[in-house]
DNA sequence: CCGCATACTTCAACACTGTTGAAGTTCAAC
DNA sequence: GTTGAACTTCAACAGTGTTGAAGTATGCGG
């Protein structure tokens, strides 16, 4: 009954599907794996090492068969898409990612081909790099707070209804007229315009 | 020696400060407070209620004495730059951040204003507090991964070599273009290349 | 087929963590 | 001065990641 590195991952991702990230523990991956406690430290030397390796392996292609003939900004767009597909790809995915360091091989093509595509589009080396970032970390955060939310107790109700409490019509009338869409259950629109805003941006940064 | 809810927040700050967040326990707060260990639990029903405490206390003020006479966009910007102050006052303040939910008073009002300060722009109450979301995103993945990178051993020189071995120049001529920026010590102009880009796609959001 | 080194697993512990509850103490008000 | 509430102590529970020594299986050279 040996394992491999590739199996404990593997399991790994399926057991953080089943019981989500903050219940993710060493002991209940090797009892998934009919294993003892020690066994996966064989293999990964640390549960750092283990989410890391879980991260990058939720991120393989990425960037693969990016439609190459369209404009630089539906090229950044859809692949901003297919990180947060990444992301949301597994459960607590986004926290999982937010969680490892940057030099993994498929997070580093994801950089790549984002930074690839902005310096074509006319950004400076600089500029494209410090642009990827803001993107990023928007669609990082975005999709964190995404899954957060899908995983609310009563579908969110009371949370909805602690926010309503804390809301008050002299202190917070602008919040109270956005209330309905404060925690609306539209994520990809959402998350669309929050894209548009920053590749608008990002176009504003271009020479010309 | 009795304890009072304030003092108890007050502490497990300057404990933050002095340990970080990983290292920030019941136990040596306790210590901290010349207390034995349940002590704290009276003033505070668990560490996520402390931590949520702690978050909101860190924003006190972030509202305050904002220019009233600046343009839209100026203040937008102020505004982003206070809440990036406020995060950056306490060690992994904002993770801190991050780890708490929303309904706190500081943290409404920060809400409040952004979104108020979008909507007297010219956006629609819907869109204000959406974009209000897309900036906030940001301006916590930004200082989060400034402080994750101040907190570095080595000031980062071990992280910018496993960097440095990871790059290729067949498959990451792009990254290694701008490889000096990448991980940069220049915070403050890169969240504000950042912000630049953000409030300019909000801009090229609003009618007309 | 044997023997052996490497690869891997088991088992028992260590040093921690947040949290709880019963018992004790201090305090302010009547 | 007694009473009741506010607050602290103390000891435990159940759980965590991690480690290291001892054991077992496996594939390989002879």
């Amino acid at each position: 009954m040996r394992l491999s590195g590739t199996e404990v991952r593997a399991a790994a991702l399926d057991l953080l599907d089943e019981v989500g990230l903050d219940k993710l523990t060493m002991r209940g991956l090797a009892t998934a794996l009919g294993v003892q406690n020690g066994a996966t430290y064989w293999h990964f030397k640390s549960k750092q090492a283990l989410l890391e390796a879980m991260a990058d392996a939720m991120l393989a292609g990425v960037t693969d068969d990016l439609d190459a003939t369209a404009a630089w900004d539906q090229r950044v767009t859809q692949l901003a898409h297919r990180l947060r597909r990444a992301l949301l790809s597994r459960r607590d995915g986004a926290r999982l990612f937010a969680s490892a360091f940057f030099p993994l091989p498929n997070a580093l093509a994801y950089g790549e081909t984002m930074v690839g595509l902005l310096i074509r589009a006319g950004l400076s080396p600089h500029a494209a790099s410090w642009a990827t970032d803001t993107l990023t970390y928007y669609v990082v955060g975005h999709t964190t707070e995404e899954q957060l939310a899908a995983a609310l107790p009563d579908g969110g109700a009371t949370a909805r209804a602690r926010l309503a409490a804390a809301l008050d019509p002299s202190h917070h009338p602008s919040l109270l007229a956005a209330a309905e869409d404060l925690s609306a259950p539209h994520p990809v629109e959402h998350f669309d315009l929050g894209l548009t805003i920053i590749v608008a941006g990002i176009a504003a940064q271009l020479p010309g």
